[in-house]
RNA sequence: GGGGGAUUAGCUCAGCUGGCUAGAGCACCUGCCUUGCACGCAGGGGGUCAAGAGUUCGAAUCUCUUAUCCUCCA
């Protein structure tokens, strides 16, 4: 009742002060719907209490990993709470805590689970939401994982026991798996059996991908219904058949099994629990509301949305429902965008970053079709997104700023491609009724990233029909192409020996006696390559910017080179491109140490530039990426303008003074996290939980950086550090490519030859800019002069011929031969001559370059008798040439300069024939 | 990584299957008319048609290479 009186006073208001109000009318929202939900528990609560009752189970509560996964080529982006446990499930790692609770931001975009497509159409499914989840790494099983769910549920959140079921795996005969009786058994202990059903495969077993752990599982559904409705139909008959209001809350994962490449599934020896609910759906439930977007996550970004738009929110899923389902989308995308910009990645066009742009556009695109907006818009959500969940998130606050730019940005450059799409639609002249071809549409879509839902809006908007086929073909035409560029297949893992690899890469570059520990076999693109894990490598791999080490393994009398080293999770791969005979033999390891300290020299230099970069332009700087290998380095950041030159001199100085001073290298190789942020250690969004960091300080006044990459043992190592290039590679972001020792000192001295160069062709003038500046400027003054010259020449020639027209019938013609090399000068006087006359038929002859050419003209008046092409074709038979033009004017050339004579007889003949 | 496209005046762009002495609008300069929200009128300057090679009588236009940007797919 207030809201209504409220919104039609400042609708009122609207007309009379224009957009700025919807500020104002968005926080007198805000205050309304605060009264609103008092009686209820606030997202906010909903997810501390969460937390606080596993930390009060014995569970380490950890942060959330970062949205955006690094090192893990089957994952773009998290979309289980699981993805930052992997390594615990496969092995790979040891954990240190064995009971762990978090709430981890997903993003369901890409891949296996893809929910972008349904964001909006329905209250419930999303692209950015938070998993809240408890693990056990070999802890608890089933009988407790059961009882901490039911605990929560129904004494913490208060969940009418009444409301809930139980799913539990129903067995699988072809796997020969039977039903999960064990579970049974413990749920029944709370819940009646009657209210725990079973399901198969499909809904009750889980698997991570094609391979790897994987168990049954057991969901928690709850009834939203009314009494009334319930008393009516039997709950347990809703369960899993697509009700909305009768739905899964939490999915209990008891990982016992793994599952082999051949499909095979082994026991595994330490089984986990891994469990998930969906933050935004348990808060849907627990604040009564029948769509996640009306609870208290997502209503003040749609009300601001609402405002702004001054389009009403009505809750409403028909499909005609437009502008609600594009306010639903934009603010779901919203989060994606933010929290994966707060992350480190920005929209590109490739990978991760182009998934980034994709969600952004979606949403610019709804907005745009559905809401009417013009203009970039979805950067002013930022401010209330930060508000509500910059605490939990702290990322989302620190790069507020960075987040807000680089959105504006991007959607100022859609909006520009979104015009020129639209001006390219309206250039094809299309009629009420007709095709558009399935080629132009993709074309429009793939050349022009004109998105095809919005070409399929104009077109029923005017009535023309879109050839959907020829589209989808042609899309997947595409996707065929490039799917069998990046094809590559694994074999499965052959195991050799036991145990973990040993990074010793730190301290030594060569070992005598590794030992295989599994390899496999990796193919794309018909080529077969061999990847070999080894219980010990000096070789680093991959990662963190730095490129992988280069070397070879010897075996017996066998060289083996290692092409490339990278890092999958946490197993350290050398590729090669044939295996050793003997694969259990000892292996001896070498990597090329003097490429590494190329790499080293560059690492280190890295570091020193970064913490120059904060000294002369301020602490707001923050890598945003970053390459060492042995040529050069190259440094991605956060800034907001370009840097300018004396800046840019400041930065090289400053680096290339803290070489000279020939800094020690201080590594502390596992810090705990803490820690490394007391010593005041630039952090990254990026570490996950249980990491010991490894910390690089090169004076602990000047940088210190966690790091896992290779550094030289003290600064005056590098010798010597110069910056190449300063370019923007978005919005916000700024990037540094610089050199060090070797290279950089190459660099200078071919500077310098090509410098000295320049001043020798010059006579080594005072300043070589103003001499080549002046250069150019003499030399556009002598064109021109030349370009009067020859034009005189040509108005002195036309004065001279203008004589030796001969008259015939009432045309007046002229033939004769110039000594002129330039065609472009013949033509010039051509068309001084024929100014002068009006039926006139000229045809000039000139050498260039030792060849014959000829021209002709011809008065438009006399065009009905004769045209220049057949005249020019008559006669370049005569100099055995070829030619053509336009009816007015044609040229020709040939090969017999002796053949000029006879050419302009021939074309006399021909002008008199025809008159 | 694999496709597609673009690059023409300071800016935004035309220039279709090779041939009308490279154009328009805006901006700029000069003059006139006027002084009110993109004033109007007349005139003018400004281009290695991204760079390089090739095909051709003739290339902004066709082919190849390079660079930069845009875009789709992976």
């Amino acid at each position: 009742m207030i809201t209504t009186k409220v919104m039609v006073f400042f609708n009122i208001s609207n007309l009379l002060y224009g957009k700025l109000i919807y500020i104002v009318r968005f926080y007198v929202y805000v205050i309304i719907n605060q009264y609103n939900i008092k009686n209820m528990m606030s997202s906010r609560e909903i997810r501390q209490a969460f937390l606080d009752f596993f930390r009060a189970n014995a569970h380490a509560v950890v942060p959330s990993a970062p949205i955006v996964v690094k090192n893990d080529p089957t994952l773009m982006f998290t979309n289980a709470g699981m993805n930052q446990f992997k390594d615990f499930f496969l092995g790979n790692r040891i954990p240190d805590q064995t009971r762990v609770a978090d709430t981890q931001k997903c993003l369901r975009v890409s891949g296996k689970h893809n929910d972008l497509e349904e964001v909006g159409t329905d209250g419930y499914h999303h692209t950015m939401f938070e998993m809240l989840g408890n693990w056990s790494f070999g802890d608890y099983f089933k009988e407790e994982a059961i009882a901490l769910a039911w605990k929560l549920l129904t004494e913490v959140y208060k969940l009418d026991p009444d409301r809930l079921y139980i799913s539990v795996f129903g067995g699988d005969e072809k796997e020969k798996l039977n039903p999960d009786t064990e579970a049974v058994n413990y749920w029944k202990k709370w819940i009646k059996e009657e209210r725990i059903l079973f399901f198969n495969k499909k809904d009750n077993f889980w698997e991570m991908g094609d391979t790897g752990p994987c168990g049954p599982c057991s969901e928690i559904h709850v009834d939203l219904r009314s009494d009334e409705q319930r008393s009516k139909v039997d709950g347990a008959t809703l369960v899993n058949a697509g009700t909305p209001e009768l739905i899964e809350i939490w999915n209990l994962v008891f990982i016992q099994y793994q599952r082999k490449a051949n499909g095979e599934l082994e026991e595994l020896p330490s089984k986990h629990i891994d469990t998930g609910m969906g933050f935004e759906r348990l808060a849907m439930v627990l604040q009564n509301k029948k769509a996640s977007y009306d609870t208290d996550i997502f209503s003040p970004l749609i009300h601001f949305i609402s405002s702004f738009s001054q389009i009403e929110y009505t809750s409403s899923y028909l499909p005609s429902a437009k502008s609600d389902m594009a306010m639903r989308v934009i603010s779901d995308h919203i989060r994606a965008i933010a929290f994966t910009i707060a992350d480190g990645s920005i929209p590109s066009n490739t990978g991760a970053g182009y998934v980034i742009r994709r969600i952004l556009r979606r949403a610019v695109r709804y907005y745009f079709s559905y809401l009417n907006i013009k203009e970039p818009f979805l950067y002013r959500l930022i401010p209330i997104l930060v508000d509500s969940m910059g605490s939990t998130f702290p990322e989302l606050v620190s790069e507020q700023n960075l987040i807000v730019k680089v959105i504006q940005e991007e959607e100022n450059s859609f909006l520009q491609t979104l015009e020129s799409g639209l001006k390219r639609l309206d250039s094809l002249q299309m009629n009420k009724n007709s095709v558009l071809s399935g080629k132009v549409a993709f074309e429009l879509y793939d050349t022009f990233g004109f998105p095809i839902d919005l070409t399929r809006l104009i077109a029923s908007e005017n009535e023309w029909t879109i050839d959907e086929e020829g589209f989808q073909s042609a899309l997947l035409q595409q996707k065929e192409r490039s799917r069998a560029d990046a094809k590559k297949e694994y074999s499965d893992w052959i195991s050799i020996s036991d145990g973990q690899t040993k990074f010793v890469g730190y301290d030594t570059l060569e070992l005598k006696s590794a030992k295989i520990l599994r390899y496999r076999e990796a193919s794309s693109k018909g080529k077969t390559v061999y990847q070999i894990v080894l219980n010990e490598t000096a070789f680093y791999p991959e990662g963190g910017g730095q490129v992988g080490d280069l070397g070879s393994l010897s075996v017996g009398d066998q060289l083996i080179p290692v092409i490339n080293t990278v890092k999958e999770n946490d197993l350290i791969i050398h590729i090669v491109e044939k295996l050793p005979t003997d694969l259990s033999a000892e292996v001896f390891i070498k990597v090329d140490g003097y490429r590494r300290s190329l790499i080293e020299n560059n690492h280190s230099s890295t570091h020193l530039l970064h913490a120059a970069l904060r000294k002369v332009l301020g602490n707001h700087v923050a890598q945003k990426g970053s390459l060492v290998n042995d040529q050069y380095l190259r440094f991605d950041f956060s800034h907001f303008q370009k840097i300018s030159q004396d800046e840019l001199k400041q930065i090289e100085e400053l680096v290339n003074y803290k070489i000279r001073q020939n800094i020690p290298k201080q590594e502390d190789r596992a810090v705990p996290i803490e820690k490394a942020k007391q010593a005041g250690a630039m952090m990254l969004f990026g570490e996950k939980y249980g990491d010991q960091v490894r910390m690089i300080t090169f004076d602990p006044e000047y940088s210190i950086e966690l790091c896992g990459g290779c550094h030289v043992e003290a600064t005056g190592d590098i010798g010597f550090f110069k910056i190449i290039s300063e370019s923007s590679i978005a919005a916000g972001i700024r990037r540094i490519e610089a050199m060090s020792s070797v290279a950089a000192e190459r660099y200078i001295a071919d500077q310098e030859l090509e410098l000295n160069q320049a001043k020798e062709l010059l006579k080594n003038p005072k300043n070589i800019a103003v001499a080549i500046k002046d250069l150019q400027e003499q030399n556009k003054r002598l064109e021109k002069e030349l370009e009067e010259m020859k034009l005189a020449q040509a108005n002195h020639l036309a004065a001279q011929l203008e004589s030796s027209f001969q008259s015939y019938n009432g045309i007046n013609y002229l033939l004769a031969k110039v000594d002129l090399v330039d065609a472009k000068l013949v033509k010039t006087l051509i068309y001084q001559l024929a100014k002068s006359q009006t039926k006139s038929i000229v045809m000039l002859a000139n050498e260039s370059n030792g060849k014959p050419m000829i021209h002709a003209y011809v008065s438009d008046l006399l065009l009905d008798k004769i045209n220049a092409i057949d005249l020019i074709k008559h006669c370049s038979v005569a100099i055995e040439g070829s030619g053509g033009g336009q009816k007015f004017y044609a040229t020709a050339g040939g090969k017999k300069l002796a053949g000029i004579k006879a050419a302009l007889e021939e074309a006399q003949a021909f002008i008199l024939k025809q008159f």
